[in-house]
DNA sequence: GAGTGGTCTAGACCACTGT
DNA sequence: CAGTGGTCTAGACCACTCT
């Protein structure tokens, strides 16, 4: 190939290879049950050499968009309750020993968006949005209280579904039935104390100090798809963080 | 070469010349100021090819222990005040903006260690510590109430070095005094209310609940070298974290 | 101009999964 | 067995820095 296979762009070959390969996975166009395309294949439809086409899926691969095994082929990446609960879930006990939460729904309500809401998750005025609220529970102690809020756009139905299933995360929940995948969430954690509805569903004093968690979780398009405020009890547990 | 060049180990070869190299780093053979022997000289020195070298020093590079010049060669990382501000320092206004804060020092002691200072530091029975109090100050405010514990013997003679400097960001200090640089840490964040105490050094009212960040940091040689105890006032700020 | 790291290629061998 | 991804090599060209 002694001409430049693309454009002229000043970008590296395999970046723009990584980019076109995400687009396309994106776009939906591998199905999660095949393996994409080989690297020899890709090569020849890009018009590259296969090691361009190795560097390009080993950054896709390292963004966790897609998974490799060596003899069977490139799969794209699906959340399973083990990584949402490993990747997503950073709540542990003093003891540092993180448990799987059980789960109780409270409420599930379908609800006219609030200002705030069409701000945190980008809505057009109007929009309708679902509002879920549940406990988690370890040790047979509520932990967390959680509100939950996803368009109904984007989720159509998910009363229904949610009143079959009662799942423990979500976030699988969201792939398996509507096809989206979160990658990303952006938190926000302060100090608050616990009101009255707090204390109750928490069964703490009124005035005790939680932890608040905003979380927004943003799918594959970098779509904000999901808010979730979470309310914790940090007398027995805490949030983990680790900085590298 | 037609043998093996190294060990017959089950590691990859690249995977063994990234941890001799890390290795090197972590005993301090190279100096700061000069460039590490290029991918060439490590190509020649380990017997291997330049490519094994390059992707042994890629991935110490994405775990920034080094950085590398186009031109110039690769350096051994070192903690800027801006790296730390941005990769340790993770509490920003509610308006998402990140403010370097001010800093005031109240107190500055040596002191025995107590039982739970000895465990999270890992430090032998009867070693003394030095303790430093201290405020971070956002817009003229009191936000964040410091207590950091470093033990005398990795950190000597701390209580003269912050007499005459103090300065904003430790790490970098600890660096460049100590040669001892933090490449890691674990945070733990609960939420409290404010005591007689911090209230009044945050100027907020008792009972106020208060973010309180629990942060133990580690050197290159994976010992645990600083335990930091934060208690923030969230009303205008919060704790921000990406999952990705 | 010599030396550095960054990109790209081509080809080899391997371990592993399918058939 | 052919096909996959993982490792390793050797060599080419480039952009950049230093002297």
């Amino acid at each position: 190939m002694a001409n430049p296979p693309l454009l002229p762009s000043s970008q590296p070959l395999f970046s723009q290879i990584k980019h076109m390969i995400v687009d396309r996975i994106k776009a939906g166009e591998f199905n999660i049950a095949e393996p994409l395309p080989s690297e020899t294949e890709f090569a020849r439809y890009y018009n590259v050499s296969q090691g361009t086409v190795r560097k390009a899926i080993a950054e896709i691969a390292a963004e966790k968009l897609v998974v490799r095994f060596r003899g069977k082929g490139t799969f794209v990446a699906s959340h399973t309750e083990e990584r949402e609960h490993s990747h997503f879930f950073h709540i542990v006990g003093n003891d540092r020993v993180k448990k799987l939460p059980g789960t109780k729904l409270l409420t599930c309500a379908r609800r006219n968006a609030t200002k705030e809401m069409e701000k945190r998750l980008n809505l057009k005025k109007g929009e309708d949005v679902t509002v879920v609220e549940r406990l988690r529970i370890v040790d047979d102690l509520p932990i967390i209280l959680e509100t939950i809020i996803v368009s109904q756009k984007t989720f159509p139905d998910l009363r229904s579904v949610l009143n079959e299933t009662v799942p423990n995360e979500l976030y699988p929940l969201y792939e398996a039935e509507y096809q989206t995948r979160i990658v990303r969430a952006e938190e926000c954690i302060s100090a608050v104390v616990a009101g009255a509805r707090k204390a109750k569903y928490l069964n703490i004093d009124i005035g005790t100090p939680l932890l608040q968690i905003d979380r927004v979780a943003f799918s594959i398009e970098d779509i904000p798809v999901e808010w979730r405020r979470s309310h914790c009890n940090t007398a027995n547990h805490h949030y983990q963080n680790t900085l590298n």
